[in-house]
DNA sequence: ATTTCATCTTAATGCTGTCTTAACTCAAAG
DNA sequence: CTTTGAGTTAAGACAGCATTAAGATGAAAT
């Protein structure tokens, strides 16, 4: 999982870090607001970590700019603050979660995994089409033009991983974290094999072919070409 | 609307009433199982939440009570990972729902409003159908083509979430959080056990199955296929 | 207080379809 | 011509599910 956090104090920030690491996360670490801001619009993140009171903007507004920006990743804020103004500016500015200092770190990971895992329940539009290709986020059917297609538990979350960002090439580091998490094997070709196989499913005997390579980055599903 | 929250973890409380209050709810908070009973049986409310863990009884015990006095309003209860205080508990206590603490504010909101509107639902149409098979959630009795079929509490409530949301997918770590209130880490089957004394009793010797399985993916309540 | 009964959970087993591995082929680039 | 990354195939390992029965729990009845 890809955490951002944005803590000026250097104690915290490395306990932190230290600490997501060591449950397989990466960590991005910015210690002012500018940067903060930068890094939070650039990249895409699965959870956002602000402490309130950070150089050059305070967490609440950097939250908020966050938010104006369009970006949805769930934001957990941090603060030392306990009274009940600083609570409803939390929400105000658009932060999914709060967390009071000082915590356990146990706390930490567990509030952040619940972020994680609601943020990917809140599918906006449950039907993911492309071409005449259509997925059923739901039902978990999948069809392509009029006709249902089987797939494994394996081929449809790989699919649903490549479709709800068409246009966007996934490495296969990148599959391999999504998909199989921790326990991925580096060394096979377990990917290629589930992508032939999803092709044989998908795109054989269409003249139109969703799922493409690129060579030396990885694959997309995309309807153009 | 009008919700009744019993916490008494003050920091809990006081998130959860400032951010609700936001959300143009009104608010009554009690601290304890006595002032939890009173007023939750005097006063009307749309969604009432129970922490389990609160001074003076237990939240399933206050739930009980709640039921025995025939207030039907959506009762959500709030539980904790905490593995020692998950062993302990009865879980036919008649909550419509479970959340697992820590949750995302959006999370409690959301459920909240599901469960608002399902109640209210409900009140219009108490009777859901797929196929012949008639669930009644007032009475809490199922026919299946005239004939009147006995259920468990467990298997009524498993057979409600299915049915409520025809042709959805229900993953097992779903089904465990909304039916038992537990994440799903602990290698038990339950889930399976029952979805099979379920089958028997709604699919056995009909030629339309309505209970399916999607492998590795989940259940699903559906007269198609 | 003890027994009885229904229900829920755990555990063991077998089966089936799925996943992974590994060896081989192919195509493109240097 | 060699190297590298990707496609293809098939066989064995494995996971997920159905099923069953036995043990645990808890409520009602004696």
């Amino acid at each position: 999982m890809k955490i951002f956090l944005v803590e000026d104090d250097p104690q915290i920030s490395s306990f932190v870090k230290l600490g997501l690491e060591r449950n397989d996360c990466s960590v991005d670490v910015a210690y002012d607001g500018k940067i903060g801001e930068k890094l939070a619009l650039e990249r895409k993140y699965d959870v956002i970590i602000l402490d309130v009171i950070i150089p050059g903007i305070s967490g609440f507004d950097l939250c908020k700019r966050i938010r104006d920006n369009k970006i949805k990743t769930p934001i957990l804020m941090l603060t030392s603050l306990n009274s009940t103004e600083d609570k409803v500016m939390g929400f105000d500015s658009g932060a999914d979660d709060y967390l009071l200092k000082p915590f356990a770190f146990q706390e930490l990971l567990a509030r952040i995994q619940a972020l994680n895992r609601r943020s990917k329940e809140m599918i906006v539009n449950p039907i993911i089409e492309i071409s005449d290709l259509i997925v059923d986020t739901v039902s978990k059917k999948v069809k392509r033009g009029n006709k249902e297609i089987k797939l494994t538990a394996l081929e449809y979350r790989l699919l649903v991983l490549l479709i709800s960002h068409k246009g966007k090439v996934f490495d296969k580091i990148e599959i391999a974290e999504k998909i199989w998490g921790l326990s991925f094997n580096s060394g096979t070709n377990v990917i290629d094999v589930h992508i032939h196989s999803l092709r044989n499913k998908i795109d054989k005997g269409h003249t139109v072919e969703l799922i493409h390579t690129v060579k030396g980055l990885g694959y997309v599903i995309d309807d153009k070409n």
